[in-house]
DNA sequence: GCCATACTGGACGTCGCGTCCCGTTATCGG
DNA sequence: CCGATAACGGGACGCGACGTCCAGTATGGC
């Protein structure tokens, strides 16, 4: 029971100094010998509970805060999602947890525990939330019946990844504010195609 | 003039050894000594043309092929913009390609030269086709005077790379179907808001 | 034919991951 | 309260790879 509880605390421990360091000095000159001497623990302890430095850096990154990416319901669709994509530019894409976020995706794309760890803890929950936000709006009325779910999400979601992760253009609320207008109010041409 | 000759072959040889290893066991495993013991060559004939690893994996990725993804014209923009995804989705989202684009990515993410390079060298020309096309279906009178050609650019990119690196779900024909039937039929909601 | 230049090949320093080990310390059962 | 058991700290170690350096060698210009 107290050998559990004191292995509780170094897991603690240590997740908080991994982000810590990984804070001040990235993700790319964290090393497992820096954490293991700021914690005050041998590395032995570290890999006794994480099997790489990615899973931990993962762990530390995750843990760190319920992201508080929920979404509210104000009854309105749009604001309530205008808010959140506010609240999650604010936080991911932006220091100090902008880049720490940014070398998890890096890190994904060649590290398939990683990629399926994201995906599992952070990607597929902020999702789900999302989707159920639209699935009540869609019951409410304020959708279309057809509305595609799935494809709005992943509309609203991509050009703010695309943005942080590849052109590395700022995410303005007034950008969000388009995305939005583009998604809800349509797009469509003059003479309707197709 | 033959010394300046003599130089370029290498700098080909090179680039193609590193392109061919990368393909046979990705860019995690790349070592620069393996590709200077395949093309015969020191090292420092590979270091005195490119600053570092991460560098070199670039070039050789982004010179390989002149891409095959400018926009065709047939007069109908949907049509052509279909093409080019589908095209860009088959050539960057599958083996062989696939993990290689993955793996620059990821690079980019903390390697500030090598986001800076594929930028300039890839995104951008490619961003710039495509919006040149969609000015001219503008003119066309093909899409209305107000239609956010920079936007509508993002959102057939941004859910396209968002599959691509954060949920790897598969980029189908379908899917890049729904996105541009989304994109120009507009998904309005049934009670008009905002 | 000679000189300058670029080259090969290999040794080297450095770093950091992940493993191993040993002496120590904390916890739990009795 | 005490001894057994397990976890721990700290450090040495092997290993692989980046990037530098240094001979000795080949190649092309003049």
């Amino acid at each position: 029971m107290n050998a559990r509880r004191r292995s509780d605390d170094r897991t603690e421990t240590i997740m908080r100094t991994a982000l810590d360091l990984a804070l001040e000095v990235g993700y790319a000159k964290l090393s497992m010998e820096a954490v293991a001497a700021r914690a005050g623990v041998g590395k032995d302890t570290i890999y006794r509970r994480w099997p790489s430095k990615a899973l931990l850096f993962l762990d530390a990154v995750l843990s760190s805060r319920n992201t508080g990416l929920e979404h509210p319901d104000t009854g309105d669709i749009v604001a309530d999602l205008r808010e959140v994509m506010s609240r999650a530019a604010d936080l991911l894409a932006r220091p100090p947890w902008g880049p720490l976020y940014q070398d998890l995706i890096g890190e994904a794309q060649h590290n398939p525990d990683v990629a399926a760890a994201l995906n599992q803890r952070f990607i597929q929950p902020q999702t789900a939330d999302t989707l159920a936000r639209l699935k009540v709006a869609k019951e409410q009325g304020q959708l279309a019946p057809d509305f595609d779910l799935d494809l709005a999400f992943e509309i609203l979601s991509g050009p703010l990844y695309f943005r942080l992760l590849i052109t590395q253009q700022p995410i303005t609320q007034a950008y969000i504010d388009r995305l939005l207008r583009a998604l809800f109010a349509g797009m469509a041409p003059e003479p309707h195609p197709r």
